[in-house]
RNA sequence: GGCGCUAUCGUCUAGGGGUUAGGACGGAAGAUUCUCAAUCUUCAAACCCGGGUUCGAUUCCCGGUAGCGCUACCA
């Protein structure tokens, strides 16, 4: 391939379901790919499986890969110089090559029934010898054929594989070589007219000008059936890089028994478009010298290289996604994390549906103090809980916190705390409740742990939590609030434990 | 069964004929804080097995094993 020939990928996806991680990080592979070479990224829709293809699989897979930040050139959306780019509309050129082959006597029709082939299939299995065509059809004379199928006779057509080894290139594998004896004539018409997915592919991919065939490796023992295809047709051979698959923590593949595997399970979730394009990124690939691991898109552009992906099979490590994902959250301005948060926060009926201005400045100061703590947007509401679901009867039996409740200097405390509390009706201030906690201090000789502790109890229901100084302001103020959830503020809880204390 | 691909800490990986085999996630410990989270520091943790080549293999070659994939008138 000439160096000035221009980068051409394409990124092929069924739309038969969700976007998977694995589709993902072949789509993102290509783009990347494309996007450092100046080349084309296509994007072309396989939908010859009419069974299993829908629309709406269309619709969200393009919506799945914009949210990733992936675009493309020419797409089923965009057009482009190729159209069309779905395969369903492309039906006519496919036999058109299928009979070009056939009369250049490099493919032929064959009637063997599917009983008969199922049948020879089994025998050899049998037997364990290789389950390959008998080539019952190879010989057969040209004109004889042509004249059954004028008649009607149904007839596939296959391909003639050539008498030799099919060896191929690709970038991550190095050099393939399949002996001919194993790939045996494959059918690339069948006899319904409909052609088969081997052979589509390359007639799409030739067409369209594909230099870089970037895929998973599940279509690695493919490639030299499409290859013998390539050759047939007279046409380039494309460079290929296949990429390992990405498996589960059990090793075997991904799939959605090992919990959120499609682009939206994540999105829900509230990961962030660049902590999962980032992860995905590192899944088979490493940058030079192997030590950075954070790359917003722009850098991975520049960094990227097929050279450098590794052939081995990676797990996928949701802690390490989160890791990314915290990583993201914390760099983003808080106004884009709050915005994102917002509708989990609805949806938990924690918030109104719309917000106004001040509970929109209470929203952003209560996000801050809970973002630290989470590896997804979509675990805040319950970090929320201790705001929101203040429940004085369960801190007083949860068995968590009997040891502080039983500690001795406890009663003491909160005695003082409440006399402290109720003595002064003056706004409830980080301020002032330092000079009560202070006051308290004095008065019963408590300290550090024995002090706190109680306090925390009696506030939040639990002995651990944020900073005092972070959340009074979000009690008292979320407490003068028009919520759907009243938020209690710290007399109105010191109140409620008070009295499930004395039960 | 055949063919193919793969094999470095638990995980993602760097490296490569002689190295203290590096980084990251996670884990553990410590610092900090009333506590949790965050943050910082430190620690533990790996070359699948067997042959060969070689002065020397984790690295190169062969075999084994294991995992995965393909073996369709599926994609």
């Amino acid at each position: 391939m000439s160096t000035a020939a221009k980068v051409r990928v394409r990124f092929a996806p069924s739309p038969t379901g969700q976007l998977h991680v694995g589709n993902a990080r072949t789509a993102l592979f290509n783009w990347l790919f494309a996007r450092q070479a100046g080349g084309v990224m296509v994007l072309r829709i396989e939908d010859t499986d009419v069974a299993r293809s829908e629309a709406r699989f269309e619709d969200q897979l393009l919506g799945d890969l914009k949210w990733l930040g992936i675009d493309w050139d020419e797409g089923p959306d965009v057009g482009g110089p190729h159209a069309p780019y779905r395969q369903s509309d492309r039906l006519e050129l496919y036999r058109e090559h299928a009979e070009r082959l056939v009369k250049e006597g490099k493919a032929y029709p064959c009637f063997c029934s599917q009983e008969e082939l199922e049948r020879d299939r089994e025998r050899a299995l049998q037997h364990q010898q290789p389950p390959i065509y008998s080539g019952k059809c190879r010989g057969l004379d040209p004109e004889e054929s042509q004249r059954r199928r004028a008649n009607g006779e149904a007839a596939a057509i296959r391909l003639r594989i050539p008498e030799h080894p099919i060896r191929f290139h690709d970038i991550v594998h190095g050099p393939v070589e399949f002996s001919n004896e194993v790939v045996s004539d494959p059918i690339i018409l069948r006899s319904t007219g409909i052609p088969v997915y081997n052979y589509v592919v390359v007639v799409d991919d030739a067409l369209m000008d594909i230099t870089h065939v970037i895929r998973g490796d599940d279509h690695l023992s493919n490639t030299p059936k499409q290859v013998a295809l390539y050759e047939a047709l007279g046409w380039p051979v494309p460079e290929f890089a296949h990429l390992s698959t990405i498996l589960g923590s059990d090793r075997e593949r991904l799939s959605k028994r090992h919990g959120a595997t499609s682009i939206a399970n994540f999105r829900e979730m509230g990961v962030l478009p660049e902590a999962l394009v980032n992860y995905l990124a590192l899944l088979g690939w490493a940058p030079t010298g192997g030590t950075r691991e954070i790359f917003s898109p722009e850098e991975l552009i520049k960094e990227f290289s097929l050279q450098r992906v590794t052939p081995s099979p990676a797990v996928f490590d949701m802690e390490k996604l989160y890791w990314l994902n915290r990583h993201y959250i914390k760099q983003s301005p808080p106004e884009r994390i709050e915005k994102l948060a917002e509708p989990f926060f609805v949806r938990a009926g924690m918030l109104p549906e719309n917000l106004d201005e001040h509970t929109r400045a209470w929203f952003s100061k209560m996000i801050a103090l809970l973002v630290p703590s989470v590896d997804k947007l979509d675990q805040l509401p319950e970090r929320a809980a201790l705001i929101f679901r203040f429940d004085a009867a369960a801190a007083v039996n949860s068995p968590d916190n009997a040891e502080v409740l039983a500690s001795p200097k406890t009663a003491d405390v909160l005695a003082a705390f409440a006399a402290q509390v109720e003595g002064d009706s003056s706004p409830m201030t980080p301020e002032r409740f330092k000079t009560i906690m202070n006051e308290v201090k004095a008065r019963t000789g408590a300290k550090g742990k024995e002090l706190f502790h109680p306090v925390r109890v009696a506030l939040t229901g639990s002995h651990s939590g944020p900073e005092f100084d972070k959340l009074i302001p979000i009690l008292e103020e979320g407490s003068q609030l028009p919520l759907p959830q009243h938020v209690m503020n710290v007399r109105e809880r010191l109140a409620a434990f008070r009295a499930a204390c004395g039960k």
